[in-house]
Order: C-alpha cells, then sequence, then structure tokens
DNA sequence: TTCCGTACCGAACGAATTGTTCGAGATTAT
DNA sequence: ATAATCTCGAACAATTCGTTCGGTACGGAA
C-alpha cells in the first residue's frame, strides 16, 4: 500500500479515536475529524465511504488483531501441550487486551464501549464453539447449547467492560480466575 | 395533562416506535417522525429537545411501568408468602415482558436493542441487590461482591435478549429455569 | 355557553453537516 | 525521469436541525 495512503488511513484513526475518548460517535462529524486530522475532505471519503464504515475498519483494526493472535496462540498450546486447560483462550485474550495496544481501553471504557463490544462479540462466537471443554460441564446440559454459547460469549464480554471500567486493576490471571468461577 | 397534549406525545411514540422497527436509530429523522405523527415540527420540539430526549422518555415510558410492577409484585409476594423462592422477581419480569405491552418486543429485537437494553440494564441492578438470596450461594463468595452484581445484570439482559431474538417461543417458566441453572 | 389560556399548525429561516466534483500540486513506485 | 496516483482545498447542492412567529383550534373552568 502507498505510503501516503498508509500515513492518512493512521491519521484518521488517531484522530477518530481522540474523538471517541471525549464524546459520543453520533456527535462526531466528519469536519472534526478530518480537521484533527490534517487531511482533507475529498481525501477522508476516499478511503472511508461513510462514517460507520470508519467505525467498521477501525473494530476490523483493532480486534481482528486480537482474534488472530488468539487463536494462533491457542493453536500452537493446544499443539505443544495437547492442552486443554479451561479458560487458557481466554487468559491469552485478556493478556492481550492489557497490552492496551491502540489504546484499546480507552474505546471500551468509554460511552461508546457497546458499538465495540458488539462487534468483539461476533468475533468470539466462533473462539468459544471451538472450546469443547466449556461443554462438558454437568450445567450446560441443562440449557439449549445456543443459549449457552451466547452466555459464555456475554459473560466474557461483560467481564472484559467490567474490568476496564474499574481500572483494569486485576490480573489476566485473577481475572480468568472470576471468569470461570461464575460459569 | 391537557388532552392534545397526550394525544400529540402518544403519536410521536407510536410513529417514533413504528420507525424503529425499520431503520435504526440514527438513520431517522425528525422530519420523518412527525410526518408519521401528523405532528407539525413546532410542537414536536415543544414535547421533546431532541431526538435522543424522545428516546429517553419512550425508555421511561416502557420500562419504568415494567420495574414499578415488577417491585411491587416482588413486594406483595413477600409479604404474603414470606418467599425467598430463587428466580421469583426474575419470573415475573419474564412474564410481564411476554405480555409486550406497547410492542415492546419489536423494539427488542430490531437493531435498536443496545439502545433499550441499556437503559434496561440500569433499572435492572437496584432489583438484582435487593434478592439477597443471590448472595448465598457458594459460588459468588469467590467473586467480588459489585463483579458479581453485574454479572446476574448482564445474564438476565442477556436472558431476555435472547428469548427475543428467537421468537419468544419459551415459556417464562422455562426461561427462569434456564436463568438460574446458568447462575 | 362563554371566554381565557394554551396547544397546535405550517411556513420560513439560518446554521450545520453531508457527500461529491474538479483542477492543481505533491509524492510515490518503477 | 516519468507515469501513476494520492492529496489538497474550495466550492457545490442537498439534507437536516432547531427556532421563530402569527394565526387557528381546542379544552377546561366559571
Amino acid at each position: 500500500m502507498d505510503r501516503r495512503q498508509k500515513k492518512t488511513r493512521e491519521s484518521i484513526f488517531k484522530s477518530f479515536i481522540t474523538l471517541l475518548s471525549k464524546k459520543h460517535y453520533n456527535q462526531i462529524t466528519v469536519g472534526e475529524i478530518i480537521e484533527h486530522a490534517n487531511v482533507g475532505r475529498a481525501t477522508f471519503y476516499a478511503h472511508f465511504e461513510t462514517k460507520d464504515y470508519l467505525l467498521k475498519s477501525l473494530c476490523e483494526e483493532l480486534f481482528g488483531h486480537i482474534f488472530e493472535r488468539a487463536n494462533e496462540q491457542n493453536l500452537q498450546h493446544r499443539y505443544l501441550f495437547d492442552c486443554n486447560e479451561t479458560g487458557s483462550v481466554f487468559l491469552h485474550l485478556f493478556q492481550h487486551l492489557q497490552k492496551n495496544d491502540n489504546n484499546i481501553l480507552k474505546l471500551l471504557s468509554c460511552q461508546n464501549n457497546e458499538l465495540f463490544l458488539g462487534y468483539f462479540k461476533s468475533n468470539l462466537i466462533q473462539l468459544i464453539k471451538n472450546e469443547r471443554y466449556l461443554f462438558d460441564s454437568e450445567k450446560n446440559k441443562k440449557v439449549p447449547e445456543n443459549f449457552w454459547i451466547n452466555h459464555v460469549c456475554a459473560t466474557f464480554v461483560e467481564t472484559t467492560r467490567w474490568w476496564v471500567e474499574n481500572g483494569m486493576k486485576e490480573s489476566p490471571e485473577t481475572l480468568t480466575e472470576y471468569f470461570t468461577n461464575v460459569l
């Protein structure tokens, strides 16, 4: 990709994130974004069809990364150790989030968290389906499978949200403990 | 309150709900709302400062009702039967939702569910805090109290969302069973 | 019924925002 | 070096917003 494009794209993302940490998505205008990003109006629309697509692209930028890594690490881990330990994937996810690349927590803790958690959630479901050990407890036998999957997914997302909202004081290990305890 | 005001207010709510079931909140304009409602522009703004306030008012209209009833029924129930049965409050809530006054399910099942579930959630927390039996299991001792409260609240909301999304086929009783099973 | 208060209408308004177009200039890749 | 293409910035029509105002219609108390 052209260097200029990268630069512009990055600049817009950065500006967008800054604005998102200050005000709600709905109240951010394209004018503000390009002003902070030092980018021409036409340039913005050459990159992103609308503000909604910008949001979607940002989500992919942030979470696509996380979930790829999680899947890789998970597979590697499995391959090397043949490990089915409860919560290992989730521990990896929490650890990755703690690194806070691109200031993700800024986005999760502010007023816009639903926007991102929604995207987050849709990626998580596939991951959960692969965690077969989650389906071996006696508890999940009492509810329909898709109810159970949704519950696990929602619990993870909520745990994350709680964590970020309360200042991320707990370690990923502690958090994984909480997570598995309530499941 | 003046009959004319009631009429206008109701008309706007009705129009708003119809539109919400067709398109996303962000893409609904005041112009559309008043057109479907047969209400003058100035009249709309005499009732609601902005579209956001309209949404908030609608939430109060819908959920305020539910939670008041839930609290009443709960207290009555307690008073008459001195009952601490697990899930009784939640059963009442599910039953009330099933009645589907004002077509609430239309709103919960469409693309705007986050908007309403957010409001829903904030009302639910107080209710949960009063359910002391929820804090007597051995499980919640292993996690911080506010983590636990958040978990119970989120689980209820997610159960509801799942229910509506899948066509509300299950009875409130079954749903309460699922709910308590995963907790 | 009368009559005052108040809610509604509807047109018009400036301001803000959106998404597009275009030519000129700058930067990149080969 | 040069051709491709990315960016800039100004200008544009089209929407939408929230407000204003005079005129009309309705409701509730006397």
